[in-house]
DNA sequence: GATGAATGAGATTTCATTCAT
DNA sequence: TATGAATGAAATCTCATTCAT
């Protein structure tokens, strides 16, 4: 499941797949003071986002990136630390761009879980999607890099809590199974939406986002065991 | 879920996790015609399993391995080509191991599709607990190497084809939602478990082997709607 | 033995280890003709020393001395070429300092050989003690930059000459050894005195002050066969 | 003073200038094992040594040496971790060569103590001579690198100490300036003696070899109160 | 005068692979 | 078969100095 960005004082449950913010500000260096350091600054990193996803992050050398920003190695060294900084620094940039969903993704029925979920996990495959070679980039680093692994299971656990509090919830109300660990049954099920969208849009598996989004969403439904309209 | 090794021919469906054995063979050497060749060769093998753990894929040096195995570095060359194709072997020597469940995860009733799920989920996390530090190492290779990634892919489509159409059976008797796609959900479902066990063995926020067990089940049984004792 | 400032015309014999100034001039460029140039410059200088001290002549970066004075990396040029020219800077700006005995210092008995050695050897050791970081900075440059070398074999032969003349008054007035030459004399008792100091004071096995000051004047007095009170 | 080889249990005393050996091994790695090896190690010691006599420590680049040796920069991996590491190797070759005196440098007559004294500081001056580089390069290097700083440090100690017991039994016989702390007097002579050398061979103010030896010895002399046959 | 971003030559270091013994 | 020394391409990183603003 995924993003949602409703952030009305939702009284129904938000179970979300939404991605939590990276802890990324520790990685980065002061902004630069001038607007000529931000422009070359901001230079460096989309080359490297574009060297990144060409190349993947092992491959990737840092005078590709200087060459495709057209300027020195040395000036790379102005903003930057070294390779793992300056990807920090791509996802930062990336981040907006990941958080935020596609149109109309909101469930118009707040009420109706299913719905919900729904609207969720569309937003959550079409992110997914737009944003494959750097959640496959992010995969890869995260394989290679103990700052980025500690990173990704930050974000899993936020992850994991939020909706292990709106299940909890819908049990509270008597709309979801109460004999699941909520907290549990959220890792799994978030953990199962993240995997088909992996194995789709990373793996080259892929599948129609309607049947994406129809089976994961039935899928939740049926496992918390929800209420069915049908 | 996971592996089972149950050979009997089973009547009752098999909803299984069990993993397919890897398409190695084609990255392998002839063995060596000698018993000193492969003595050595399997020193080689056992050293890299134990460098490749230590230190991970990438930062294993050859040079690591040979002083491992107690032998000089040319000799790796005996034997293999490069990292990649002693990492097969390393795969290749503990597939067994990996394959084999512990002891007595087969149901007993094999007509009830719960129970089956149960103790193919428990074997599956048994199993991969046991060898938590490989399923890492492959993880990550796959992250890196095209050849191992697209091994990867080739084992899980196995897994999901056979799981799909252990489910298609289920629903053609009744037993299953008949509005799933058999095969995505297989695919859906299966990963859930692998990611289950990888958040919990590999990146380390471990939870109670029956808890896992316990909630992977039910899930399963949820959102398959298979009939349930209670 | 050490530096002297006693100015007043001595008629007697002044055996000294006094410090003659650098020969520092060539070095420097005109002094900035704005007083807020005169600031700046008078900033790095002092940044320059700050910073030489606490990482060595070495390990100093240009960038961590304009840091220091906080001035921006341009601004060093203003005023010095490169680093040589800012520690020549440094060094004419502690060169009153250096030079500059503590009080008192100054032989009541300026015709009392051995007392008037005594006062220049406890100048001298006082002197290096308070400037034990700039003189150990100097000999680190004077081993590293051949201007810095040829300035510190300069100031040795002006030293050298000037005692070597007071030790050949004194065997001719028959107060010392007569069998010996003077300026090799001259030259190796300094040295000896100079060595003490530095392996005290730069070494760090630091001696009491009395016990280096009567150490090196009794061997002065035996060493030229001063007569002695006792 | 200097070196003497002189093993035979002196009964008279023995003031000295003889160099300890430098604590180097542990900066050393194992030797290798195959002739190939220890000729290739010691080609780039070779090749070290003039490298770093020719260009200086610091302006030494590793394939300068490598270059010297006629051979890949890979192979100085295989023989050392770094400069530091090859400068030690040099030293340790040349510490024969700095402690072997040249011949007859031993005092006949080792009970009269200034001949000792004579002969030591011959032997010094002509090893210094004949190893005026190096030990301009030692100095240069110790004046950059802690370790080896250290190393000259310790050396200077376990020097002192030496000389200060010979001293104290010539105090003890009522041969020598009972007033004077012995240890002291040690550094002081010896540091006395070092620094004539270090200028006349090092900073380049030669001078012939017998005014250094006559002036030393009689200072020496002089300053303990030997007793003389004059 | 002051600023600080940009430069880029050049040094060190790694390690898979080869090959003579 | 086994050895281990030799190879050398390739990558990272530094920092004094310049110069447009």
């Amino acid at each position: 499941m995924a993003q949602r960005t409703s952030t009305k004082t939702a009284t129904a449950t938000q179970v979300t797949t939404e991605m939590p913010r990276l802890a990324l500000p520790e990685l980065l260096r002061e902004p630069p003071p001038t607007a000529r350091g931000v422009r070359t600054r901001l230079a460096l990193v989309h080359a490297a986002r574009r060297v990144f996803e060409r190349d993947g992050y092992l491959d990737a050398r840092l005078t590709d990136i200087t060459a495709e920003a057209k300027c020195s190695t040395g000036t790379f060294y102005t903003y930057f630390d070294n390779k793992e900084q300056i990807f920090a620094a791509v996802l930062e940039e990336a981040q907006e761009e990941m958080l935020h969903p596609g149109v109309s993704h909101v469930a118009e029925d707040d009420d109706d879980p299913v719905a919900v979920v729904e609207a969720s996990n569309r937003a959550y495959f079409e992110s997914y999607k737009r944003n494959a070679k750097l959640m496959s980039l992010l995969e890869q680093v995260a394989n290679i890099d103990a700052r980025f692994r500690e990173m990704r299971r930050l974000r899993g656990l936020a992850f994991a809590e939020r909706n292990g509090r709106a299940i909890a919830d819908l049990q509270a109300r008597g709309l979801a199974d109460p004999s699941l660990d909520p907290y549990m049954a959220a890792r799994a099920l978030s953990g199962m939406v993240g995997r088909l969208a992996y194995s789709s849009y990373v793996m080259g598996d892929e599948q129609p986002l309607d049947a994406l989004v129809e089976t994961s969403t039935r899928l939740w439904a049926n496992a918390l065991r929800l209420p069915q309209p049908d």
